[in-house]
DNA sequence: TTTTTAAGTGCAACAATGTTGCAATAAATA
DNA sequence: TATTTATTGCAACATTGTTGCACTTAAAAA
């Protein structure tokens, strides 16, 4: 985790090596407002700039959902500035609320007349495996 | 179009009429940007709320893609302030960078060990018919 | 290891985006 | 038409994100 920066070719500094560690402890994605209360004291922009270059190297992907605070979670390591190759989906609880980037061995593929699709993004909604009892 | 307001029971007034006409006039998802550059003159803070009981009463979604402006579509008629029934996907053209949204006859379907998925969204990036050529 | 260079940080100030209370106004209902 | 209810616009504020610049720190070179 620790020489992810210096493999993404970022200067590898406390505040960042910080914010990238609080990302390493969880194993889902987290809203900002999480980095912030796990963080004691930060500088509000340098956390912006920090999430920035981050998703700019492709350390870190962004999840939005309509109406709800972004997220984020590490990338996998061959994700780069310009494309992201992830295989996985979005799953977000219905209860717990928890977003999680599921590996999933079979993508669906779709197909559509006259269009030509290059990537798919999916998010799924339901209860996770915690919840789903 | 102009009885979708009292279909959803909402007051049809003479602005909420200008920003659903706007909507109809599109065959695409379009931003906020576009709304108020087709309003001729607008209340700032009435257009927050337009939109936002719009999206509450099910007369148009919202489509968000990482790092980019939302964009609102209308929905369908079966759409309500609980759930939205769409069987479509959101195809964003990477040349002309329109937002479509795309009717589909056999929805993908996936399944995860041990979780339990009620819905699916799914976003595809690629060309469109228009520049697919 | 020390010096040089390049990059990151923090401050101030600003810009954009979204929200709330309240009075005036307009729409729906009786 | 009169009454009730909802919408609008204003002011003021809150949140979120950005930029220029001086200072500090990290990386690279010597
Ligand atoms: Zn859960
Ligand atoms: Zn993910
Ligand atoms: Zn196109
Ligand atoms: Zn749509």
């Amino acid at each position: 985790m620790t020489n992810l920066l210096k493999n993404k070719k970022i200067s590898e500094t406390p505040f960042r090596k910080e914010v990238l560690a609080i990302f390493g402890r969880y194993n889902n994605a987290i809203p900002l407002s999480i980095v912030e209360k796990e963080l004691k004291e930060y500088n509000r922009i340098t956390l912006y700039r920090t999430i920035k270059i981050f998703l700019e190297k492709g350390i870190i992907h962004e999840i939005t959902i309509s109406g709800e605070e972004s997220n984020y979670a590490v990338c996998q390591e061959e994700c780069n500035t310009d494309a992201h190759h992830h295989q996985h989906i979005h799953f977000k609880c219905k209860k717990c609320e928890i977003i999680y980037c599921v590996e999933i061995n079979k993508f669906p593929s779709i197909a559509l007349p006259n269009y030509k699709i290059e990537q798919l993004e999916i998010q799924a909604t339901g209860l996770c495996q915690s919840c789903n009892v």
